[in-house]
DNA sequence: ATATCTGCAAAGATTTTGCAGGATT
DNA sequence: AATCCTGCAAAATCTTTGCAGATAT
């Protein structure tokens, strides 16, 4: 199972390639190419972790202070962003939502509800299962999501 | 594989325990069994659906207008059956945290994006792979949740 | 030149907290 | 009787919105 055309395995090429899609987005509902869209959707990609908008107004400002961006900016972003299916919003126990780009490779979420610390994995029976499934039912699938909750090995051992 | 002692399949029984089991937690931490508790626990027992803190107390009103119960009280009894596991939070995309009943049996959904129904499903074959993915990694799982999103058989014909 | 964006600050929404009277142990 | 809970309202957070100047097309 080869595929070759669409895995790259090159960080630059992919960015590029994200921006010209989110530039051809933004062009296709007469929407502007900001600097803050642009730097917002570059700090999503380069963070490993799911950030709050708070956070990453946060790093924002410390990596482009000259911006001055405000936050009622990377709030109208985010929205954009999800609205255009482009990142995915999670929640777990602790408060307050958090974003990642959805175009990285498709992963589920094991999410600690002790910490708030979020496992990416990837298992290829289970995306298997979720096309047989669908196919069963007469489903078309477009899209899914999949979060497992509990407590990480880290939390189950600081509780005793 | 048999599990005969755990499945009693009548809930009744059910609740009873978990009201049992939500007593003596009360009071090992001396706290005290309200009436304003015993709604909510039951509430959140009897609701197919993920309940947001506010569509929880919406239901109690109606259900119990003469308990009065304020908003503040679901949150604080939200949080203290968070805090003891008996529920879970999570969120799906749109905004606000829902909370469930960690005991319920586990169940996913399938959400038709043109109709908006819902359709639950259970697949041991994922249930399995999910097991065995947090094993291996030290994670113990109280709960989890998947949305597989797409278009309904009934949808598709219509479009035709 | 026109339409959209931005930061700011104010408004809305959501969640938490202090307090005084009420309920449970 | 002592302790904890509750509703209420105020406070603290989090998110959205209106506006006037700035920027992208």
């Amino acid at each position: 199972m080869s595929n070759v055309t669409t895995n790259f395995n090159d960080r630059t090429v992919e960015y590029e390639q994200l921006l010209n899609d989110f530039k051809q987005l933004l062009k296709k509902n007469n929407l502007k190419f900001t600097i803050q869209r642009e730097v917002i959707l570059e700090t999503l990609y380069n963070s490993d972790e799911h950030l709050t908008p708070e956070a990453l107004h946060h790093l924002i400002q410390e990596k482009y202070p000259e911006l001055n961006t405000g936050i009622a900016t990377v709030y109208r972003t985010l929205s954009l962003l999800e609205d255009s299916h482009v990142v995915t919003s999670l929640s777990f126990g602790a408060q307050g939502k958090k974003y990642e780009l959805g175009a990285k490779e498709h992963h589920d979420h094991l999410i600690c509800t002790e910490c708030g610390k979020i496992t990416e994995f990837v298992d290829e029976e289970i995306e298997k299962r979720q096309q047989a499934i669908t196919k069963e039912l007469g489903f078309k699938m477009s899209d899914h999501s999949m979060q497992i909750y509990g407590i990480c090995k880290e939390c189950q051992e600081k509780a005793k």
